[in-house]
This record gives C-alpha cells, structure tokens and sequence, in this order.
DNA sequence: CATGAATGAGTATTCATTCAT
DNA sequence: CATGAATGAATACTCATTCAT
C-alpha cells in the first residue's frame, strides 16, 4: 500500500485506463467513433487488443468514459464557479474564463464534445449515446447556467430575454468561437481574446448606438 | 413529354430519386450516417434494397446528394439576401429570417447539418465527408456573411470586433437556439420568437445599461 | 412466307438470336464469362436486358447456345472429314486444314472453347458445364479421331502409340498452336505456316535422325 | 525459437495459411475461382469465414498465393533442369519428367493452371490475373524452353521448325496429356508411361517410315 | 413483343468481442 | 493478467431475373 491507500497495482490499473481513454479520445476525435476500431485504440496505447477488454467492458463503454472522464472534470469546475458567486455578472465571467481554459487543455475533447452536443440536442437516437450520468451533470450545468441568467434578470443587470433561448445561444456560440479559433492552433494571446470576444459578444452584442438608432 | 418539356419518365425517377432521399434524411437524421443501413433506407422508402443503388451509386453518394439538396436550396436563400441590399443590418435580419424559414421545414437537415459542422469544423478525417460543391458554397456563404460584418463596422453600425469571431458567434448562436427551440415541437409563434430573440441577441447581447455600469 | 418457308418473323427472331449470341461470344471472350453482366451482352446488341430472356432462358442458356452454335458447326465440319476419306493420312490432314481454317475465322470462339476444355478435362463441377448436345457431339469427335489414330497404327502409317495419349497430344498441341500464333493478329500466310508446323510436328515429332542416333 | 529459428508462433501461422491455400486450391480446381466462395474456403478448411483475411487481404490476394505457392516451385524445378546440363535432348527429357513428377503431386494446381493458361494465352481481360511474380517466372520459362530447341536445332539434332511454334506445340499436348490421364487417377505405371509417351511424340511425332514414303 | 426499372438473394469484407495460451 | 488469433454477425453492393407498361 502506498501512502494514498491505493495499491500499486490499482494504480498501474489507472495508468493503464488512462492510456486507453487518452488514444480512444484522440483516435475518435480525429476520426471520429464509427471509424475508429478498437485495435486502432489498443495500437496508439501500445497494447494487446483483447487488452482493452479488461478495462472497458465494449467500444460503448470506452467512449462513455472517456466522455464522462472529461465531461465530469469541465463540469466540476463550471460547478465551482456557479458556488464560489451569487453574481450572475461575475458567474457569467467565470464560467467564459473556465470554458476558454478547460477545452484550451483539450482541444481533442471539444471536438468529440461538439459532435455529442450536435447529436444529442437534435435527439438522434443513436445505438452510442452519452451516459446517463454525463446527462445528468450536463441537465444539471444547464439548469445553473439558466438560473444565472434568471437571476440577472430579476437583478436588472441582464436584459429580460427567453432565459432557454440565452442558455442556448451562449453554449452555441462558445462553442463555435472556441472550435474555429482553436482549430488554428492555440498560443495564450488567442485564448484571452476569445476569452474578452466571448464576453463582450454575450454582454452587447454587436449592434452600437448609431446603428440602434437607425 | 409534358409542358414543362420534361418526360413522365424522367419525372418518376426523380420523384423516386426524391423518395429515398427523404428517407435517407429522416433516417441519418434520426439514427446516424453509421448507424442507418442502407436496408433501413430502402425498407423506410418501400423499395427493394438493390433499387437505391440505380439512383445512388453508393451510400456515401446518397449522402452527398441529400446535404446537396438542401445545402444548396438554403445557400441559394441566402445568396438572394446577400444580393437584395446592401444594408448590413436589413442583411443580418434577412439571413435570421430565412435561417430560421428554412430550418424549421427541414429539421432533419438541420441534425444532419450540425452533425457536419461539428465534425467540418472540428477537422475530423471522416470517410464520408461533404461534397466538395457543398463545401465550396459554405466557404462562400462564410465569406459573404464576414463582409456584411465588415461592411457594418465600417458603417458604425456594428461594433468594432474580430469579424471571424463574429462570423462564429452567429452562426454557432443560431443554430444551437434553433436546435433546441425546434427539438420541442415548431408553431408559427415559436419561429417567431425565435427569430426575434436571436436578432435582439446578435444586436445588444444581454446585459443593460445598469449591468454595464456595475 | 419466304422461298425457304420461314417467315419474316421467324428470320427476324433468328437475327435477334444472332445479334445476342454475337455479343456474348465476343463479351465472354474477353472478359469471361463471370466477368460479363447480362447488361454487358444486351448493350453490346444494342437490346434493352430484359429482351435476352425473350430469347435465352437464362445466363447459362445463352452461353450454351453460343457453345453450340460454333461448336456443332465446327464437328460439322470434322464430321465430313472423317467421312470424306479412309486414308488416316490424309485424314489427319483434313482435320488439321479444317481445325485451322475454323478457329481462324473464330478466334473468340477459341477461347472460349479453350477455357470450357480446360474445366471439362479437368472435370470441374461448374455451375456452367457445356450442353449434354455438345459433349456428345466432342465425345463422337474423339471417338472418330482415336479411330483415325488406331486404323493408321494398323495400317502401319503410324506407330504404335497409345491412341488415347495421341488423341490428347493432337488436340493439346494443335490448341496452343492456334492461340499463341493467333493471339498475334492472323494474316493468310500465318495460316499456311500453322497448318504446316501442325503437320509437320504431329507426323515426325523435333528430332532429327542425327538427334535419334545419340 | 525452435532450431531452425523460427518461432512456435511463426511456424503455426505458416501452417495455418497453408491450410487455406490447401482448402482455395482443392475448390478452385473443383468449382473454378467465381464459383467458391470464401465462406466454402473456411468451412473446408475448418475456421470461421473472418479467419481467411488475417491471411489474405482478399479473395484475389488468395487465389494469387495458391498460384505462386505452387507455381514458383514448379518453376524453379524447370529452372534447375536448365542449369544442369547444356544437352537439349537431356534437358527437355529432364523436363518432360520434372512436369508429370510435379503435376502428378499437384493434379488440383495443375487444373487451375490450365485455366489461367488458356485465359492468359487467350488474352482475357478477367479481374483476377495471376501476379506479375508469377508472369515473369512464366516468360522465364518459356525463354529457357525456346532457348533449348534453338540450341537443339543449331546443334542439329533438332529439326528446324519455328521455334515459337514447338514451345507452344510442347507445352499444349504435355498439359493435354497430362489433364486426360490424371484425370483418370494417378498411379506408378501410368505416370512412367505418360513421360515415355510424351518424350516419345516430341521426339519422333507418330507418322513411320512407310507412312512418310506414302 | 420490347423495354428497363425493380427485385432480392448472394457474397466479399469488416470488426467488436471472446478466450485459449 | 496480457495477448492476439479466431470468431461470426452485420452490411454495402452486385446482378441474374422478372414483369408492368
């Protein structure tokens, strides 16, 4: 036993769940999840095939943790922020600042995220669906960020619009920012000007005063 | 041969052609370009599994050809917007208006459109990837779309921000809103409102006057 | 009614026939028959597919018939040669004269013939096995020519030799002559020369009186 | 590592891919490449269909396999007969007795090798062709073959015939010979007598002094 | 009788998963 | 527990044949 209480072995366990779930995340980002096989995985992580198999009861499985590995970290984080304010202004800010930063970190991830947001919003019954309990975080992150901008309504510092339709158009257009500036490669001052983008965008949109009173 | 110089012929084959193009649709829509078989397909379109391959030469083809029909009947709409004024904003609440039109009709299309914005955007080496025709009109539409911004900003119409981000927004904005607003159900109230509240969006972002001034 | 007692209908029914065992002879000549699509041999015609089942039972059917057309006309033809003569000899001449003479004019019947023959003496079980008609006429062709074979070893004009090892000798020999001198174009005086080496290396083999003396 | 260095692992792999090759030739000679089907291989040869193509890449890639196997070997046996000696008469002895040796060991080969000759001298355009491997052994032989009549002529214990033709003449009545009395079953006797005959033909073809002067 | 669109059985090939070593 | 060969169900696609027009 080492001093965490966690046996050598269960840790070369981890090490091992985590070599596959880093060559599953970035063989189904690249290629997506139907065209990539499981040797192709058990290739990339430099192991046997039936190998996987210990690990991760099916192809299914292997993608739900690896959504859920990811998913569960970007979504404890925007948990922080929705506990450390009662701000909407300041959540707002925060969770822009944490979303630029955690998908930054994992570019592989946004793009399998994006094709899981796409599929699951348009309701596509597909044999490869996120796990239940992904769902339920993401539910839960959507009734939060809702509940910002409710609040930022009743506070008067957010105009008082469709509060889903906000939560909408905030993800989407993140989301979108995010991938196309990413896309061409990442470098700190790209990420603070998405950052400040994202925020001025949501704040004001792109209208000014002159054209407003046209 | 009838009025309009076309064959009864030729008219059965393309109302044929159309059948399993329809199917296909619902069907990629519903389950997945991977997931969907081309039985599916031909059981859903009431023919034989043989028939579709005398109007598509292969499934990748059937794909092509569905994101080709709407594709290009929606980049068309736009195109007419682009062309009928010169007015940044009247063009900016023309492309909503005929975005959110044109959507609401074809909602399967639009699954299967984010589905491929998803993967396009995020880079992904897919086997079955968008026509190139399909993918030259977007470049077009994307190209068109960054100059009404560029144009309205040099009008002092719009605020002063990086257009491509702009481009991004928008995009990513509406059609996350319209997914999820259409995924309920679609009334002639719904487009409406939908169509209005991603105009006030794109133009004054959320935030009021007292939220600035915090 | 015509002079020969058939009718328009019955002459344009058989030009029909023609037209499509033509296309098929030189179809399956060259692409095999597997390789040849029932299309392939209605295009060729210039006849819409369907229209070969008017005419064919099936595949098989065609091919046997194109099987027969050639091939009984050619046994026709032996079948005068071992009438017309006595004189193994001369014979054996005629039949040499005869089988150059024929598959000059039908070099794609050859190899087809060719193919059949090595599947049959091979003894294959395809589905596409000559016609019963054919095989009785080629087995009567053997029979006639073993005789030859047998009356000049009686006679003393040939040696004595096992005749059935003769028989495949004259048939092998003869065949590969043919094809490799006519895969090369065919002019009159390539022919001649055939025929002649056929002659030749039947009636005193390669080795001179000096080579037997070693 | 066993003795002669090649691993347990190596060893079964070879013996494995050699069963499908048994089970692919023994077929293909029987019901010809179209009409074997890879499920007919695998069950023949004991495994499951998916086996095969972690042995072959495709149906085409085996059927070249059993061609080279086979062939190669055959043509390296001719090989040495033309090295050993420079006597045109020893050498095509050492021919003639090489060939029933070795199609009397492999009489399936020898029936899928008469195919794909008379589709190759045919010049049949089929899809699967043998590989150019085996091609080029193949003009290898038949230029050491007319290089040994050449010699033989020029040594005058040949006659002097076009030696094209004697090529062609040699290797159609030995294969001829060859499928007719294999196909028969093959015993010690009949093997003796099939080389004595065909050494005896070439020789000194069938026609006696009496029958010449006639 | 010609047509050619529709049919659907048949086949090569892939790949997630299992299991003997 | 790792391995990787074997499995066999699943699927895109072909083509001989049929039949309504």
């Amino acid at each position: 036993m080492s001093d965490d209480g966690v046996s050598r072995k269960e840790r070369d366990r981890l090490v091992r769940e985590s070599d596959f779930l880093d060559s599953a995340e970035s063989l189904f980002a690249e290629m997506g999840f139907y065209e990539t096989s499981m040797e192709d995985v058990a290739k990339r992580a430099e192991y046997a095939t039936g190998t996987i198999y210990r690990y991760f009861e099916s192809k299914e499985t292997l993608y739900h943790a690896l959504l859920l590995r990811k998913g569960r970290q970007y979504f404890g984080q925007t948990q922080v922020v929705f506990e450390k304010s009662n701000d909407p202004l300041l959540q707002l800010r925060g969770l822009i600042c944490c979303k630029v930063a955690f998908f930054a970190e994992n570019w592989d991830f946004l793009r399998i995220y994006m094709t899981e947001l796409a599929a699951k919003t348009g309701g596509s019954a597909r044999a490869c669906r996120p796990p239940q309990e992904l769902d339920d975080d993401f539910e839960n992150y959507l009734s939060n960020l809702r509940d910002v901008f409710v609040r930022g309504m009743k506070a008067g510092v957010f105009r008082k619009l469709n509060p889903d339709h906000v939560v909408a158009a905030f993800i989407g257009m993140s989301n979108e920012c995010l991938q196309t500036s990413l896309a061409e490669g990442v470098s700190g001052d790209v990420l603070e000007e998405i950052e400040m983008f994202v925020f001025d965008f949501v704040s004001g949109g792109i209208v000014t005063e002159k054209g407003r009173s046209v």
